[in-house]
DNA sequence: TTACATATGTAATATTATAACATTTAATTA
DNA sequence: TAATTAAATGTTATAATATTACATATGTAA
C-alpha cells in the first residue's frame, strides 16, 4: 500500500488528522465494509473510544470523497478511486448471498440520470445507487 | 391455491391487517416521507403503542411493494404506483433544499443496470436509487 | 503574540431497530 | 362445527446507530 505521505498530489491523505488516518487505514484494509462501531471496536487499542471519534472521522473522509457509506447496510467502505473526491456520487454492488460490495464507475449511469434531471427541470447535485445482485461466483 | 377475489394477488389492499391498514393510510394521507417513530407518534390514538407494531406493519407493506424506504433517510413512502408490487426497485429525487421526495419510474434505468449487471457475468435482483437534487421550484 | 478555526476527548442522550415471549385473531381442514 | 395451524398483535426490554453539548487542545493566519 502506499504508505508515502508527500509523493500524492491529489492524495489528501497527508492532511488527515490522526483519527482520520487511522479510520481511513483500517476501512483500506478490509474487504468488506464495516459498520461504524465495529471500527470502534476494531481501534480501542488505537486510542480510539467513543463513537464519535469514529462518526467525526468518518464524516471528513465522506466529505473528502475518501470513504462512502452504503446506505442500506448503515456501512462504510474506502474509495477505490481517488476521483471520487471530484463528485460525490456512489454506486455500489452488493452482492445478496456473499455480501461482497464493489463500487461502480461508469459514466453511462451519471449522464443517465443527469439528463433524467434535466428532463424535469432540476438540478442533479449527488446520486446514490446500491444494485442488489447475485454476483458471478455466487450464480455459479 | 384457489383464486378467490380475497387472494387476489394484485390487489392486496383489502387484505392488509388492521396495523398495516392505518400505517399506509397514514403515509398515503402524507405529502413526504415520514420516519418509523413520526408514525408512531401520529398513531399513537390508533391504539399503537410500540415501534414493532410500526416496524411490523412497514416490513409487509415493503414486502408487498406498498411501501418504499428512502435508505438515505431512515424515511417510509406509500409507493405511488400499485405496479411497483411487480418490482422492488425504487429510485427517488430528494431536494435538498426542500426535502421534496419524487418517485421515479423510468425503464431506461432499469434497463442500463440491468445491462450493467449483464456486463458483470451478475444478475440484478433490485436496485435502490436516490438522486440528490435542486428541484425545478427551488431553482429558481 | 492574539485570534480563530478545526480537531479532540468525554459523558450523556437521542434515534432507529430488533429480540424474546405471551396472547389473540384469522384461515385451513378434519 | 371444533381442532389445528399460521399470521398478526401486544408488550417489555434491549441492541444498534448516531448526535448534542461542552470542555480542552491543536494548528493556522493575521
Amino acid at each position: 500500500m502506499n504508505n508515502s505521505p508527500l509523493t500524492n498530489k491529489n492524495n489528501q491523505k497527508e492532511h488527515l488528522t490522526k483519527n482520520q488516518e487511522i479510520v481511513l487505514n483500517l476501512l483500506e484494509k478490509s474487504n468488506e465494509p464495516l459498520k461504524a462501531y465495529s471500527i470502534l471496536f476494531n481501534l480501542s487499542e488505537h486510542g480510539v473510544k467513543a463513537p464519535l471519534q469514529v462518526y467525526r472521522a468518518l464524516d471528513k473522509l465522506i466529505e473528502l470523497g475518501k470513504v462512502h457509506k452504503i446506505e442500506s447496510k448503515n456501512a462504510f467502505v474506502a474509495c477505490i478511486n481517488s476521483n471520487c473526491s471530484l463528485n460525490s456520487n456512489t454506486g455500489f454492488t452488493i452482492c445478496q448471498q456473499c455480501d461482497e460490495v464493489s463500487e461502480i464507475h461508469d459514466n453511462k449511469i451519471f449522464k443517465n440520470l443527469n439528463d433524467l434531471a434535466i428532463q424535469a427541470s432540476s438540478k442533479l447535485n449527488r446520486y446514490n445507487l446500491e444494485l442488489y445482485i447475485t454476483c458471478k461466483k455466487c450464480l455459479k
